[in-house]
DNA sequence: TTTGAAAACTGACCCAGATCATTTTTTACA
DNA sequence: TGTAAAAAATGATCTGGGTCAGTTTTCAAA
C-alpha cells in the first residue's frame, strides 16, 4: 500500500464527487488533511465490524462493499466507482461499518479525517444535501435489489447484473463505445446471489443467444436491448 | 377516510418523531398546515409512480410499504409504526413514490405539505440531522434484508422475520409482555419473500418445536431464545 | 516459452421450496 | 346464530438452481 500525493484541486474526480462546490482554499486544505493510498487489487480497504475514523474517497479505480456470511460466502451489496465516498454510512450514523470494502482493480483512495470532514459538512450546507441525495438514491437502489432478489430468477437476475456493470465498468463518459466487464466469474455469482456454477452455464446461454460475447474472462455485451428483455428491465 | 383533528402539541407520538423539537409556536402551525385522515384496515395510502407533495406522518395503526412484482406478487420491503415519516425519501430525492404503503389495521396518519415541512427542516438543524440518520438506519437494514434473502434458507429469515416483528408489534413501552402478532399468512410470506404455503408449514413446524403457539390467525412467540438460534441471529 | 495455480467450465445428482388442487377453519356480518 | 367468503391448512408433484466432483482453460510469474 504504497503513499501517494494527487493534490485535490487538480483531482480529476473532484467534479463527480461531494467537494466539487469546495472554494480554492478548502480544496488546498483538504490536500493537506487527507492521506492518500495506493492500493493494489483485491486488497482491503476496511472490514465489517471495524469503527470508523473518517471518510474514503475513491480517486481512481473501483472498489465492492459486501459483506461475509457465515458460511464464508461474500454478498456484494454495492459498487464503488471514482469520487464515491466510501464508508460514509457508517460515518454518520456512528456506528460500526456493517460492510468489508475491497478493491476489484488497482485503485487510489484517499482518506478525510471525520473532525475535518464534518468541518467541510458544516461550512458548505450544499453537501450535506448531496449527501442526503446519495444516501436516499443508495436506499432505492437496495430497496430494488431486495425486490430483484426475492422475486426474479437468477437468470434475469444476472442480465439485470450485466446492464448494470456495463454502466459501471464503462470508462469516463463513453457511453457508446462496447467494452469489456472484467470480474471473476465468483464476484458476478456474489453479485447476483447465486452459486458460481449458475452463472458459468447461463453465461454460456446468453452467449448461444448471442446477448454477450465471452473472451477468456472478459465479458462484452452485444445486444442490450435483448438483455434488457431477458432482465424483464423496462423503462 | 374520515377527517381527523388531532392537535400536534399534544400528539402522543412527537416525542418519537422529528418533530420533537419543535418549539410551541411552531407546533400549533404544524397542527394548522397538516391534514389529518383516518384510514380503514387495508386501505392504501400512496401508490407508487405517484409524485409526492408532501410527507405523511404515521400517528396511529401500521403500515406496509411494498412492490408489487410483474407477476402480481408483493414483495413487503419495510412496516412503519408510530412517529414514522411515510414517503420521505421520495420527497428528499425529488422522485416518484418507489413504493405503495397500504395500512396493515386502522391507522391515523397526518399529511404535511412539501412547503411547510421544508420550512420546518430550514429552521432546525436538529431535523435534517436525524433524517440524516434515519436514512442511514434504513440503509442499514435495507442491507441486511439484501443479506438475508441472498444466503439464508426460509426457515432462518421466517424465525427472524419474526422476531422483527414481534419488536415492531409490540405495544408501547411493554417489552416484557407477551403479545400476539396479527398478520395474514400472505403479508408474512410477502415480508420473507416465499409463498404462503411455505410459511403456513414452517408456523406449523416452529408450534411443534414449541417456539411459537398459534391461536386462530394470530402468533405468539413462547420461545424467544429458540427463534433466535433458529434464525442463527447472535448479537 | 514453460508451468503451475487459479479460474472457468462440465456433468451428475439432489433437494428446498414453488405450484396447484383440495379441504378445513376462521371470521365478518346478515 | 347461521352462513358465505376469506384465510389457513394439507397433500401431491415438480423444478430451479445448489452442491460436489471432476476436467479444461487461462494467465501471470519464472
Amino acid at each position: 500500500m504504497k503513499v501517494v500525493r494527487p493534490s485535490c484541486p487538480s483531482c480529476l474526480t473532484k467534479s463527480l464527487s461531494f467537494f466539487s462546490d469546495l472554494d480554492k482554499f478548502d480544496l488546498i486544505n483538504l490536500s493537506q488533511n487527507k492521506t492518500c493510498n495506493f492500493y493494489k487489487k483485491g486488497h482491503i480497504v476496511f472490514y465489517e465490524g471495524r469503527i470508523p475514523t473518517g471518510v474514503y474517497c475513491l480517486e481512481h479505480g473501483k472498489v465492492k462493499l459486501y459483506r461475509v456470511g457465515l458460511d464464508g460466502k461474500e454478498q456484494i451489496v454495492r459498487l464503488s466507482t471514482p469520487g464515491s465516498l466510501l464508508g460514509i454510512r457508517s460515518l454518520l450514523s456512528n456506528e460500526r461499518y456493517t460492510l468489508s470494502a475491497a478493491t476489484l482493480e488497482d485503485s487510489v483512495i484517499c482518506f478525510i479525517n471525520k473532525s475535518f470532514f464534518f468541518h467541510l459538512t458544516n461550512k458548505y450546507p450544499k453537501m450535506n444535501a448531496d449527501i442526503v441525495n446519495y444516501l436516499c438514491n443508495q436506499l432505492k437502489e437496495a430497496e430494488d435489489k431486495i425486490i430483484s432478489i426475492a422475486q426474479k430468477p437468477v437468470r434475469e437476475r444476472l442480465a439485470e447484473s450485466l446492464l448494470i456493470l456495463n454502466r459501471v465498468f464503462k470508462p469516463n463518459g463513453h457511453s457508446e463505445i462496447k467494452h469489456k466487464i472484467s470480474l471473476p466469474r465468483e464476484d458476478l455469482a456474489n453479485i447476483v446471489g447465486t452459486a458460481t456454477e449458475t452463472v458459468i452455464r447461463l453465461l454460456h446461454d446468453f452467449k448461444d443467444e448471442k446477448l454477450i460475447s465471452i473472451d477468456g474472462r472478459s465479458i462484452t455485451l452485444t445486444n442490450i436491448n435483448g438483455l434488457k428483455h431477458t432482465a424483464k428491465v423496462f423503462e
